[in-house]
This record gives C-alpha cells, sequence and structure tokens, in this order.
DNA sequence: AATCAATCACCCAATCTTAGGGATTTTTAA
DNA sequence: TTAAAAATCCCTAAGATTGGGTGATTGATT
C-alpha cells in the first residue's frame, strides 16, 4: 500500500485532536482482570470508540472522572468495596450526562431495577456476544437504552398488572385511588358512588388480600402487581 | 440438486404438519391497505413465519382470534373504531400467551405506556426498516421485548427520579413512605423521629410543591418523578 | 455570619379510618 | 333459570389522622 498521507507534525496533531474529539470515551468498571482487559481490547478496537480509564472499583473510577471525563462507563455491579448500583447513583448525581451501561451477569429483578432507578441506561448481561456489547454502546450513544433481551421483556412486564387479581375491577379501581393517597370521601366523589361504598369495597380488599390496613393493602397490591 | 425426498402423500401431509406446527402464526391489524398487504408480503416471505389473518380493524381481529389463534400481533395503534390500546386490553383478558407488538408512528410516553400497560409486548415504531421488525418477531418468540431505541429510553427513563427535586433527601423519603399509605406515625417510627417531625416534613412537602393535600403532594411528585 | 436542612414541640378543629353490624339491587356464571 | 358474586348503600362509635399555625435547636454548608 501507498502511504498518501506523508506523516509530517501538523497532520499528526491534526488526528490526534480528531482522536479526541470525535471518539466515544469510554471507562470500564470491572474487577475481573480478564474481563476488564478483555472488553478494553474490543473496544479499542473499534475506531471510533476509545478507553480512557479502566478500573475495577468505583472507588477508583470516581476519582478519576474528571480526568477521564467519559462518555459513557460500562459498570460490572458486583464490586470489591462500593457496589455498582452506589457508584451509579454516586456518579449520576454529579455527572448527568454520561451514560452508564451495566455489564452483569445477574439477571435477577431486584438487581436489574434497582440499577435502572439508580440511573443506568442499559442492562447488558455477561452472556451477551461482542458485537452485542458494541452496538450497546452505539445505542446509548444515539439515544438508545441496550438491554438484553431477557431485561427488556422484565422491564416491559414490569408495567403489566396481574391478570388473576383476586380483586374485582371496581375493587381495582378503588384501591388504585387509595394508592394515590385519595381519601375515601374524594375516590367516593371520582366514582360516582357513596362514601359507604367506597367503605365496603376497602373492606371486602382488606378481606380478600387478608391485611387489616391501608399501607397493608397496597404492599401486598404492588408486590403482586394488582396495581 | 438431487430430490432426496420423493413427493409421495405421506410425506406431503407430514410437511403441512410441520407448517402448520412449527410456523409462527402472525396476525395483522392495520387499517392502511398498503402497510397492511406489505407486511403481510414481508412476513409470508419468511420460511418460518406465516399471516393466519390481515384485518382493518381490532373488532375483525378479535372475531377472528379463535380461527387464527396466531402467536403474535402485530397492531398498530390509531385504527377506525376501537383504539389498539382498547384491542390490546382486550386480546390479553382472554389470551394471555398472545404476544402483541405495537406498530405504530407515535412515539409519546402516553401511548407508550397505555400500550404496555395494556398488555403490548413490544413497541416498534414506523420509522422501523423491515429487518428490525422481523427481529422483533423473532425476539418476542423468544421471550424478549423489541422496542425501538427512543421507546426503549422512554421505558428505561421512566425509573429514574427526577435529580433535581425540590425536595431534600429526608423529604423525598417521607414522601415515598406517604406514597406507601404508611400513617404518621408509622413513618416517624421507620425514620426513628418524632411524629411531629414527620408532620414538619410534610408540611414543608406541600408548601414546596405548592398543595395542601396527600393527594395533590402524591400527583406531583409523581409527575415531577420526585419519588 | 448566614442560610438551609433536619429535628422536635405544642395547640386546635375538622375530617377520616377502622371495625363491627346490616341490607338491597345488578351482573355474571353455572 | 337460578345461584353466586359484585356493587351498591346504611348505621354507630371510638380513635387516629390531617392541616394549619407557631416556634426553637442543632449541625452542615456556604
Amino acid at each position: 500500500m501507498i502511504d498518501l498521507v506523508p506523516d509530517n507534525t501538523l497532520l499528526h496533531h491534526l488526528c490526534m485532536f480528531e482522536d479526541q474529539k470525535m471518539k466515544n470515551r469510554i471507562e470500564i468498571v470491572e474487577d475481573n482482570d480478564v474481563v476488564r482487559d478483555g472488553l478494553q481490547l474490543l473496544i479499542n478496537s473499534m475506531s471510533d470508540h476509545t478507553v480512557v480509564g479502566a478500573y475495577e472499583s468505583c472507588e477508583m473510577a470516581i476519582k478519576n472522572l474528571d480526568k477521564d471525563s467519559p462518555d459513557i462507563i460500562l459498570m460490572d455491579l458486583d464490586l470489591p468495596g462500593m457496589s455498582g448500583i452506589e457508584g451509579i447513583q454516586r456518579i449520576k448525581k454529579r455527572y448527568q450526562d454520561i451514560h452508564i451501561i451495566v455489564i452483569t451477569v445477574h439477571e435477577d429483578s431486584e438487581m436489574v431495577f434497582e440499577a435502572l432507578c439508580a440511573g443506568a441506561s442499559g442492562y447488558i448481561t455477561k452472556n451477551a456476544n461482542h458485537s452485542r456489547l458494541l452496538d450497546a454502546i452505539d445505542e446509548v450513544q444515539s439515544g438508545g437504552a441496550p438491554m438484553s433481551s431477557k431485561i427488556a421483556r422484565m422491564v416491559v412486564s414490569s408495567f403489566q398488572k396481574n391478570q388473576n387479581s383476586p380483586l374485582t375491577s371496581r375493587e381495582t379501581e378503588v384501591l388504585e385511588l387509595l394508592a394515590k393517597g385519595k381519601s375515601y370521601s374524594v375516590i367516593a366523589d371520582e366514582l360516582f358512588i357513596h362514601k359507604e361504598t367506597v367503605k365496603s369495597h376497602i373492606k371486602n380488599i382488606y378481606f380478600k388480600l387478608h391485611v387489616n390496613s391501608k399501607a397493608d393493602a397496597l404492599e401486598i397490591a404492588r408486590k403482586n402487581k394488582l396495581i
């Protein structure tokens, strides 16, 4: 191949400038050395991404955030010291524009929702192949929220109610208004029924859910996605 | 190529059986004739999918559900007569195992969340290319929840709190417990503070949110994702 | 030094909730 | 068609919750 571009200093600087200006700056937080190095190699192999920092703990990553100024962080959840969840919270609190993609083995709903609530923009499980991972970075960069398919289903399912609710639709309606903090009389007005009817419904709800207080009813209802 | 399989009737029947047994049965609900026919052609071009019904309204689709027994329904939201949202609700109520993928132009959060709450397993906007659409069908079939990237981001963002809350962290804590339906005294116990302190916090919350009732506070708080 | 957050305290009056006990009409399902 | 389930309304009474007002202390941050 013929080198069409002479290696002069000016051009070199321009290229460096391009590098720094255009490349997506990625930071990695992962305690397993092999995985971390693998990720780094993989990402650096892409022309438009560059790893600006790779650390084994959130503490280290946070310490270097100003220096590294990443656009995207790939974050494990099991980490020595500060957990990934807490790391996400802290980072998002100070640097709202940084996108964090969780890379983890955990598929349990608790972890998933904690991570998303903490501010993660994506959630990829570690069984994902390399191209999926690189896609995820691009997806985040272009305004998406990459998720492994199981995770996406969990997330979408979280919007959907339990179809096998023991409650009638009217009772569910009442419970939903109760969940909004409305009083019996307001609920009565909104449903165009008597306040005493609301009370009856609530009595039946408590009976069906085996509880005897509003807080318990709401807890059971939310846990079982009745509302 | 040598035809290793002689064309006998038994085998033909076996193949037909295979066809019916193995192919993913897709139903389409879309009022635009051109789009509907296009979708049908596209899907039938895949060896492992077959369109078992294509209708211009939910009413028609629902009428033929037993006959068609689709695995997956592609559903538009703007439809004459019954809306797509209501269609999803009705279909999911009776046939919980059918997966519904919304295919629409709408990217507004209201539509998205209504559709997901109603029971949609995926949400693809109409600017998606053909391969993305076919991928979506496979994704649903294998337990995923295909979403256009904007939609995925909206969904993920819905888990995240507003970072610019006017409330202090303590006030947020109190409001969250209030949202769970807990009484002042229970909140006080859980936060190890005096009941009167809880009342003070709540008064401050009401002041900051310009409301003067629990229901209004919760409404504002949820609308602004303070909790 | 000044501000803000969080904490605690007291008073009053109105409203709401809970827990019993009923009863009637409509809808739905067998 | 009949029986069951759901939705509706009613009563009493004690006790708890709530909203509004006022004020004070401590500690952290700026």
